[in-house]
RNA sequence: GCUCCCUUAGCUCAGUUGGUUAGAGCGGCGGACUGUUAAUCCGUAGGUCCAAGGUUCAAGUCCUUGAGGGAGCGCCA
């Protein structure tokens, strides 16, 4: 006999039919009703025991956690909490689940003691249903795409270019580390090595993305990336997964309207596909705001909050505005920033990102038109303007509540001599990076991209509050369990 | 990398100014229960107070060092 998913079971009629659903239990109330759930939903399935057709020692083995198979009538549920219930006439016991053992327990436990759990975590109802939105959200992104036409380009993870800038990165090498191959002149000899020169993780798949994108016109990269920086905050990874589209004829403000039009998207498929486990992680929420002060607790529930989100334009401004605001601001003026406000060109802090967002606009915000001192080198320049003190890039950051930067990415540079001028600017090998110029040689044309942070998105959309909370397996500085 | 905080039963925590035998709730275990919804009720076991060193007549409590965890900052997505 086949199983049935719960889920599907729990949307259809009590229609006394014979059925078979197999899952772990959650609950086993009054020796007699099981609380069921097999994953395809936050929901769980009452089986109702038949005493007269199930032996006493099997109703010893279902315990909290136990995997179990449960084969009767789907009938009308008779209590009051569900529509439908399974009389079960037979019961199998697949895996026991000793509780003496079983580090679990059927109530509340601290996410920091379920992040050293990390393999079982997934049994409890606030990640079962967070792994279910993370999916819904990461299909949304690829359906969102390809909606619009877009190519999924898969880019290297292993690359050789160590000029990109975006961070430290973690080196691959076959080379034995305790008595690598030397050269003449003392240093490793990498030409010895599998790749026969050095590589490494990647940090980013925007400069071959801009590659696919010069002939595919739409493209995105959906993959991991890795950065060794030492980074200990609650919202960096030394892996994560990032999205890239990258298209051809772009420009700033085209680039804005699809960040912002991709994160609408996939909020709004999450907010319809995922609501019950959205319901779930916002009582979560609610219950963990309950030991905060009133002042730091959200004005919003999560729910409401998503729709918020969708239902208004983001505000966009330039980076020269957003500092005229800052510096006329109250925290400023009254000296409550620990870093003031003092003049144009430098890179704002994270307390200046959250006073815009969450004080001043109270909406995620679009800055863009960074100096250019403080961003990539691949940024497009802007032409001077009146009222901007100095040279500035067609860069664009997204930021979000609680969360920061979400999105970052720019127009970029597609002429040449302006490429090359910066990068001898800022020390960048023309000569490794002769690929990434030859774009720019050859049929050269505008176009505008940004990165992603997947887990970002996720920690937004679940209102859980430590990144590592959003990855199955998170790999942070000192730690790379499972 | 920097700053601050935490570590007491399986889990979540309380533990007064340093003072007798370290407590609670939940969970576990034993029992009751054929309509429960984190079921309920009765009973019961469970402790290297993170580790090492120090101060003291006396340390869960004070000091030093270390380990593990958390939050904030920087780097960024």
């Amino acid at each position: 006999m086949q199983r049935i998913k719960i889920s599907e079971i729990l949307r259809s009629e009590p229609v006394n039919t014979t059925v078979l659903v197999k899952g772990w239990v959650k609950a086993f109330r009054n020796n007699q009703f099981i609380a069921l759930n097999d994953g395809s939903t936050a929901n769980n399935l009452q089986v109702v025991v038949d005493f007269e057709q199930i032996d006493p020692a099997t109703l010893e083995r279902i315990k909290f956690g136990a995997a179990i198979g449960a084969r009767g009538q789907l009938i009308e549920s008779q209590g009051k909490g569900q529509k439908v219930e399974i009389k079960a006439s037979e019961i199998i016991v697949y895996g026991d689940c000793n509780p003496e053992e079983f580090p679990l327990q059927p109530k509340r436990q601290t996410l920091e003691f379920l992040r050293e759990k990390a393999h079982l975590r997934f049994r409890t109802n606030t990640f079962s249903a967070v792994f279910r939105v993370r999916h819904a959200l990461a299909f949304a992104v690829h359906k969102f795409f390809n909606d619009r036409g877009f190519y999924y380009l898969h880019t290297p993870i292993i690359t050789a270019s160590d000029a990109e800038g975006a961070g430290e990165m973690f080196s691959v090498t076959t080379l034995p580390l305790d008595n690598p191959p030397r050269t003449e002149s003392g240093e490793i000899d990498f030409s010895q090595d599998f790749f026969r020169r050095p590589t490494n993780l990647t940090v980013s798949g925007q400069l071959e993305a801009e590659l696919g994108a010069m002939a595919l016109g739409d493209v995105y990269t959906f993959g991991p990336t890795f950065r060794a920086e030492n980074s200990n905050t609650t919202r960096h990874l030394a892996e994560f997964w990032m999205i890239e589209p990258e298209v051809a004829f772009n420009d700033l403000h085209d680039n804005m309207n699809l960040a912002e039009d991709m994160l609408r998207y996939v909020i709004s498929y999450a907010l319809e596909h995922c609501g019950d486990d959205l319901r779930i992680l916002e009582e979560r929420l609610l219950e963990e705001e309950k030991s905060k002060p009133q002042d730091q607790r959200s004005e919003m529930a999560l729910t409401d909050k998503l729709r918020f989100v969708i239902d208004n334009d983001f505000v966009r401004l330039t980076y020269t505005e957003a500092i005229d605001i800052l510096k006329n601001s109250n925290p400023n003026k009254k000296g409550k920033f620990q870093f003031p406000v003092e003049g144009w060109g430098t890179d704002l802090q994270s307390e200046h990102e959250r006073y815009l967002v969450e004080k001043h606009f109270k909406k995620p915000v679009i800055l863009t038109n960074y100096p250019a001192d403080i961003k990539a080198f691949y940024m497009r320049q802007d032409e001077p303007k009146a009222g901007v003190p100095g040279q500035t890039v067609s860069a664009m950051d997204i930021l979000f509540p609680g969360i920061g930067e979400i999105v970052g990415g720019s127009q970029r540079e597609e002429r040449l001599d302006k490429l090359q001028t910066r990068m001898r600017e800022m020390h960048i090998s023309e000569e490794e990076l002769y690929w990434y110029l030859d774009t720019r040689r050859f049929g050269a044309c505008p176009h505008a991209g940004f990165g992603l942070g997947f887990e970002r998105l996720v920690l937004f959309v679940t209102g859980m509050t430590n990144i590592r909370d959003v990855i199955a397996f998170p790999r942070y500085p000192g730690s790379a369990e499972f």
